[in-house]
DNA sequence: TTGTAGGCGTTATCAG
DNA sequence: CTGATAACGCCTACAA
C-alpha cells in the first residue's frame, strides 16, 4: 500500500516548488495561460497534475471578491412537503452500510418515497431550469436551505454572487438588507417596495382563462376556492377568481377551503360540512396542483365523483397533474423558463454588474384542459 | 431614492466599528456565542443586522481549511440528453425580458420541454436524494458540471469538502489524483483499483430476477439486449443476462442493439434489419429505461405491438417508466436512497475525518412488473 | 471578557 | 516573461 492519506491539499507553493517556478507563474498557468511561455506553462500544469493540485475556491473567492457561484435557497417551509418520519437512511447506516454487504430493498423505503405527487413539484421544475441555465453559463450552483432567520440567510448570502429564492412571506425584509451587496431574485412574489428582482407569472391572466372556461363550457357558476391564503400567490389567484365572477355578474363565495400541502385529512371535515349542508359547489378551484391532489383524495374518500359530481382544477401544471384520475385541468406555469430567467438575471447583474435597474419578469401561464373539469 | 448600491459588502471591520468592539468579538458573536457577554453579543448582532453583514464564506473557508460544502458533479456527457437546440431563453432575452412586459407563452417553449421521458431521469432522482440528505445534515450542496478534463474537475474539487460523481468511463484516473485530499463517491461504478467510495446496485441480482420472470412467466427464451456497451452498468447488465440464460441451457444472442439515449432514429434501421430477416426476438431487454423509451417509439413507428408482438423491459424504474403505453416492466433502483448514502459517506468522512476505510455500498434493486412484458 | 496579530491560498500589482 | 509582495476577510491562539 503506497497510499498516504496526505489530508493536506497541495497548494500553489507545492506546485511552484515541484515545477521550480514562482507561485505567480503557477497562478498564471491556470488563469492567464497566454501570459506564460509554453514551456513553463506545460511544466507547471504537469507538476499540478502530478500532485493532484486543485486551486482553492475559497482563496480565489477571497482574492477576487466573488465566488462565481450562484445560489438557490429554499426555506424549511418548502421542505415540509416531505414526511419527516421518512428518513430512509437513519436506520440503515447501522446495517450493511458499513459491512460491505448488499442492502436489502426493504431498508431503502423506496416504495414509500416514490410518489409523483411529491416529486417533481413546482419548485423542483423551477430549480431544474435554474440548474440548466447555470450549466449552460458554466457557473456552479449552490443549493441551500434553512429557516428565514437572519443568520441562515446571511450564511448563504456570504457564499454566492447572486441568490434566487422561493420566499416565505416574512422573508422580504430580511433579504432587503443584503440586496445592496448581491442581486436577489424572488420567485412568485407580487411587486413590493423592495429592490429585489422578480420572476413570476401573471396569475390574473391564468385565473381569468380558467373561470371563463368553467363558466362558458361547463356552466359552472358556483366556484369554491381551495388553498391557504398565507401565500401571496394564493391570494392573487383567489382575488382574480372573485373578480372575474363579479365581472360576469356572479356573486362569489366568501368561504375558502383551507388547505396546507400535507394531505387530505384536514380537507375531509370541511368537505363533510359542505356535503351535509347541501352546499357543494359546481367546481373546486384549487390554488395549487398539490391542493388539488389532496382534494381529489378527500373527495374519493367521501365517495364524491370527479368530474361527474363536482369539478376540480389545479394550478401550476406539474407533472403529477397529468397522473391523477381523472387528469387535472390546471394552469401551467413555464417553470423551467422561470428558473432559467432567474439564473440569467443573476449572472448578468454579477458579471461586470451594470445595475441596469430591477427586473420584474412576468410570464404568461396557460390553461391546460384535461379530464377533471368534464372535458 | 435613498438607494446606494454600495457594491462593497460589509466586513467584520465594518461591524466591529459600528458596534465599537474588535473584529474578534464580531467573529465570536457568530461562531462562539458562549464566549461573549450577552450585552456585547447583542450589540454585535444588532450592528450586523443593521449593516446587512454576511460573513464571507470564502474567507471562512480559507481560514478553516474547509468550505462545508458537499459537491455533486455531472459530466457534460450527462447533459447530452437535453436537446442543445432547445435554448428557451436565448431568443427570449431580447424581448419582454428587459422591457417589463409579459412574456407570451410561445416564447417559453414550455411545450417542447415538458417531457416526462426527459425529466426526472435516473440522475435526477439520485441527485434529489443527495440534496435531501444534505439538507437534513444542514450542509449546502454545490452542483457543477463540465468535461472530464483535469482542469474542470480540479475546479470543482477546490470548492468542496467532498464530491459525489456520476462518472464517465475515463473519469476514474483523473479523479484518483484528488482522492487523497478529499473523499470522492462514484455512483454506479463496478469496483476498481482506486481508492474512491462507491454507491451502486447489484446489477446481477436485478437482471437474474428479470430473466427468470421472462422465462418462467412468458416462456421468452430469445432475448435481445438493447443499449450502449460503453457504460460499465450496461456491460454488467448484459453479462448477467447472458449468464443467466446459459445457466438455463439457452444460448444467448451475441448481437446487441446499439442505442444511445437520444431517440428512436438510430434504432429503426436496426429494427428493420431484424424484421426483414425474420429475426425478431421474444423480448427486448433494455439497459436503461431511456433505451426502452426510444425503443418503444421505434417499435410504434414500425407498427410492432408491445407486448403482443414483442416484450420490452427497462432498467432503473424512473417515473417515466410508469407513463409509457404500455407501462414498462423494469428493474427499479432505490435512487433516492443511493443519493442519500453518498451524502452520508461524504459528510461522515469529512467531519473529523476518521478515514475508516473505503465504502462500497451496494443496494438491492427490485423487479417491477407492469404491462410491457404481457403481465 | 475582550483585543492583537499571524496565517489560510489566491490574485494582482509591481519591479526586474 | 518571471518573481517578490501586498491585499482579500475571517478564525483563533495568545496576550491583556
Amino acid at each position: 500500500m503506497a497510499e498516504e492519506r496526505t489530508t493536506r491539499r497541495p497548494t500553489v507553493y507545492d506546485v511552484a516548488q515541484e515545477a521550480k517556478v514562482s507561485i505567480a507563474s503557477v497562478s498564471f498557468a491556470f488563469r492567464r495561460p497566454d501570459k506564460l511561455s509554453d514551456a513553463t506553462r506545460e511544466r507547471v500544469l504537469d507538476a499540478a497534475r502530478r500532485l493532484g493540485y486543485a486551486p482553492s475556491g475559497a482563496a480565489r473567492g477571497l482574492a477576487r471578491g466573488r465566488t462565481g457561484i450562484l445560489g438557490l435557497h429554499a426555506f424549511d417551509l418548502l421542505l415540509e412537503r416531505f414526511d419527516p418520519s421518512a428518513q430512509p437512511l437513519s436506520g440503515m447506516q447501522a446495517a450493511a452500510f458499513d459491512s460491505g454487504g448488499v442492502i436489502p430493498w426493504e431498508q431503502t423505503y423506496d416504495d414509500v418515497l416514490s410518489d409523483p405527487h411529491a416529486f417533481p413539484l413546482y419548485v423542483d421544475e423551477v430549480q431544474r431550469g435554474f440548474e440548466l441555465e447555470c450549466w449552460a453559463l458554466g457557473r456552479p450552483v449552490m443549493l441551500s436551505s434553512g429557516s428565514d432567520t437572519d443568520v441562515s440567510v446571511a450564511d448563504t448570502v456570504g457564499r454566492v454572487d447572486g441568490l434566487a429564492i422561493f420566499p416565505s412571506p416574512q422573508t422580504a425584509p430580511t433579504l432587503a438588507r443584503h440586496s445592496p451587496s448581491i442581486p436577489i431574485v424572488l420567485f412568485s412574489m407580487a411587486p413590493g417596495g423592495d429592490h429585489h428582482h422578480r420572476v413570476r407569472v401573471d396569475n390574473g391572466h391564468g385565473m381569468r382563462a380558467l373561470v371563463t372556461h368553467l363558466l362558458d363550457a361547463h356552466g359552472a357558476t358556483d366556484l369554491a376556492f381551495v388553498g391557504r391564503l398565507e401565500a401571496e400567490d394564493a391570494v392573487e389567484r383567489r382575488n382574480a377568481m372573485q373578480e372575474e365572477l363579479r365581472k360576469r355578474g356572479i356573486r362569489p363565495r366568501d368561504a375558502v377551503l383551507d388547505a396546507a400541502v400535507r394531505g387530505p385529512d384536514e380537507l375531509i371535515p370541511q368537505l363533510r360540512a359542505l356535503l351535509d349542508g347541501g352546499r357543494m359547489p359546481h367546481a373546486f378551484v384549487c390554488a395549487t396542483d398539490q391542493n388539488a391532489f389532496a382534494l381529489l383524495d378527500a373527495l374519493r374518500a367521501e365517495g364524491v365523483r370527479v368530474p361527474e359530481d363536482v369539478i376540480v382544477t389545479g394550478f401550476d401544471g406539474t407533472l403529477g397533474s397529468r397522473l391523477t384520475t381523472p387528469p387535472l385541468t390546471t394552469i401551467r406555469q413555464p417553470m423551467e423558463a422561470m428558473g432559467r430567467a432567474a439564473a440569467r438575471i443573476l449572472a448578468g447583474s454579477t458579471q461586470s454588474s451594470p445595475p441596469s435597474g430591477i427586473f420584474d419578469v412576468v410570464f404568461e401561464p396557460r390553461l391546460v384542459i384535461r379530464g377533471s373539469c368534464g372535458c
